[in-house]
DNA sequence: CATGGGATTGACT
DNA sequence: GTCAATCCCATGC
């Protein structure tokens, strides 16, 4: 992945981070779902301008922003779009491509469970074993690392829908996910 | 300084 | 389908 990758309006990285890998350690997983949110929408943590816990967001893009949620779940977004701009992309679910055994161990689930692994943003980092303290981390070169689509993966089919799990600017269609994929949060429809 | 809600999950009915 | 867990932080008094 190169820098000016995440340099661009957060809808055009959302989709193509479809089928890009995730890695962090020996585990990695293709990303089958992603939801942007943008400072302009007020999903987004980034509505309303900067604070402490949303500042990453407007930082340069390329890096990850990582947050808690519901005091329990470690959230990874990308940031995108330029710097002074509140933009990112949530990763979802992840396919699961290698330590899988060490994800199901860091979930407390047997490794013939594959598809329980990543199915949710919360169920992602703790497989990857992603914490709050990757926070910043540098895509491009780790501890958490995003990189360019593998064979198999040039031209995912990709279904668009609403975002999940929010209570404001519900109708926007900013998911992305591999159509038909077992390994998405929720079907696509 | 107190309060309440949230880009979720898993256990339970 | 319902609901609690759990904590950061934005907001308001």
């Amino acid at each position: 992945m190169e820098p000016a990758f995440y340099d661009r309006p957060v809808l055009e990285v959302a989709r193509d981070l479809i089928g890009c890998v995730v890695t962090h350690g020996e585990c990695a997983g293709v990303i089958v779902e992603s939801e942007a949110y943008h400072d302009t929408e007020p999903a987004s943590h980034a509505f309303g301008g900067p604070t402490r816990r949303n500042e990453m967001l407007f930082g340069p893009p390329g890096r990850a922003y990582v947050y808690l949620s519901y005091g329990l779940h470690v959230m990874l977004n990308t940031v995108c779009e330029q710097e002074g701009i509140g933009a990112g992309v949530l990763i979802r679910a992840l396919e699961p491509l290698s330590g899988v055994r060490l994800m199901a161990e860091r979930r407390g689930l047997l490794p013939e469970r594959i598809r329980d692994l990543c199915s949710g943003p919360g169920k992602l980092t703790q497989a990857l074993g992603i914490a709050l303290s990757d926070n910043g981390s540098d895509l491009l070169r780790g501890p958490v690392t995003i990189t360019p689509r593998q064979a198999g993966w040039e031209r995912p089919p990709i279904s668009v829908g609403r975002r999940i799990g929010i209570t404001r600017a519900v109708d926007l269609p900013w998911r992305f996910c591999v159509t038909g994929s077992r390994f998405l949060s929720a079907p696509a429809r």
